[in-house]
DNA sequence: GCTGAAACAAGTAGTGT
DNA sequence: ACACTACTTGTTTCAGC
């Protein structure tokens, strides 16, 4: 069990922000010394909580225009790993979850368009064995998207995983 | 109408991976020179294909245990727009779509665990005015979540968008 | 469009309180 | 647990090819 203090938090704050922020800067804004930000740093990722710095790519600005969640009905329960295995080879498929409800597999696709992801569909999906059938939610526009929040993080002990 | 070559290409796969890799060390991977690796670095922000890094938080680790991802229906379709506002104002919301399909809205939620899931159904998703019902896949386990392939980067030109 | 050197800024590690 | 210092390394800019 972790305890995260006010500068932890800020720490985070600002490095999901900005994954290239110097520490000095940090250091600077929170008027603590920059090795503490390393310290801190440093414990985060042994802990876990944080564990990569990523650029990120803006999928429809290299021609992935449409995104769309796939439920995935399977023929029996049994097939689900081979099915994942089958799902894992297709590039355009980003995310893969065993989910509760009517869909046993819930997937998330990116295509260049509404053509290419009925091709991957019909072409690759529906041929995996022990896939019995598919429902697309096709997004026509994401309203938001935001990581997580660190509110609660001061506030209570988390908890290990 | 950008183009990429092999340089942008091999450089968004590092980076992208290690936000915070020494552009130098990139350099000497690539044998360029760094100050070319700064210069397509800032091109690729220009065209916003990159737009921010980021360090990845762990959501499990910092206590949100319970993953799902939610179909909203609506009263009336009219009715989007202000669901969407009051869907903003939830944390525990981190992405809203309009979506095809059975249902209008398609969010992911992350909950301390199931009970928490359920408060936040129940007790505000439920009360936005035009909400008609939800449908909830709780995610049991992510068998696998991936950037964007940048395979199709060098061999085709990339529309604006 | 790319390189190389030089000025500057940041990261790192060790020491002390 | 934190700060300070000295040292190493990376970033950035610009003249020149």
């Amino acid at each position: 069990m972790h305890h995260f203090d006010y500068i932890d938090q800020q720490i985070l704050l600002q490095i999901r922000e900005d994954a290239r922020k110097p520490f000095s800067q940090i250091a600077e804004d929170l008027k603590i010394s920059n090795s503490l930000v390393h310290q801190r740093i440093r414990k985060l990722k042994e802990q876990g909580v944080i564990a990569k710095a990523e650029f990120v790519v803006d999928e429809k600005k290299i021609g992935f225009r449409t995104k769309s969640y796939v439920g995935i009905r399977l023929r029996e329960a049994r097939y689900a790993e081979q099915v994942v295995a089958g799902l894992k080879k297709i590039p355009e498929i980003l995310e893969c979850n065993f989910v509760s409800g009517n869909y046993a597999i819930f997937i998330l696709i990116f295509a260049y368009d509404n053509h290419h992801l009925r091709k991957i569909l019909y072409e690759q999906v529906h041929h995996i064995d022990g896939v019995a059938g598919t429902d697309s939610f096709i997004c026509f526009d994401t309203n938001f998207k935001r990581p997580v929040s660190l509110e609660a993080l001061t506030k209570k002990d988390v908890y290990d995983q």
